[in-house]
DNA sequence: ACGGTAATTCTGGTTATTTGGAAATAGCGG
DNA sequence: CCGCTATTTCCAAATAACCAGAATTACCGT
């Protein structure tokens, strides 16, 4: 209705796609990687070497975790760079932690 | 193989394994529900009424959030209650954030 | 033991996810 | 434009998740 509709049970739409996002090992492998590999980022190449997956399975999960927002991908020749990006964990956690310490811990 | 087998790659299916069961609304909505409610906890007639969803969906949903040790249930007489476990989402948190501290803000 | 309340498990039908091979696309160098 | 490398999209099959009604178990009071 509003203009600003970002409702509570938004965020708890988005910080739960997210955590659905992770929350299969693969995925949470590749999230992992990522952020050690930061900042640079890693190709999805030598993510793909890295893992030891086949290319079409991690080129699924990698959408997966774009589409929620918490990797990037930047094109540099024909190689594709990604990037954990750390605000979009930043959120996640923060949502976490403030219902957590919502009327038990204040 | 080892007697000490808890090696790291456990810690990330279980972590894994904890976000997929918060990575769902409906349960990340139960969690909350139960966050907010400690450390009394709440009847799981209490979450129904609640929340709004069928007795047999929400039992389905907390056995899930049981089964990774993010809530427990305690009975008395008749009802359950059941509380979130705040030391498995602290350990969750915990692999998160060390996850996302190695090597990129030391 | 019986009746009533609280909650779970059983069951099935439906929908979503995962997976990986094969084919298609994107960008560069010659 | 052609070949080459990097990566994605397409597809089909196997698996797993979700939902909710009906039947079942668990516990208490009388």
């Amino acid at each position: 209705m509003s203009a600003r509709s970002v409702t509570q049970s938004d965020a708890l739409e988005r910080t739960a796609e997210r955590l659905e996002a992770l929350g299969r090992p693969v995925r949470l492998g590749v999230y992992r990687a990522l952020v050690r590999a930061a900042p640079a980022g890693l190709a999805v190449g030598d993510l793909q070497a890295l893992l030891a997956i086949p290319r079409s399975t991690l080129s699924f999960h990698l959408r997966r975790l774009i589409e929620v927002g918490l990797v990037s991908q930047e094109r540099q020749g024909t190689t594709l760079i990604c990037r954990a990006d750390v605000t979009a964990m930043e959120d996640t956690l923060g949502f976490l932690q403030r219902e957590c310490c919502t009327d038990c811990c204040p």
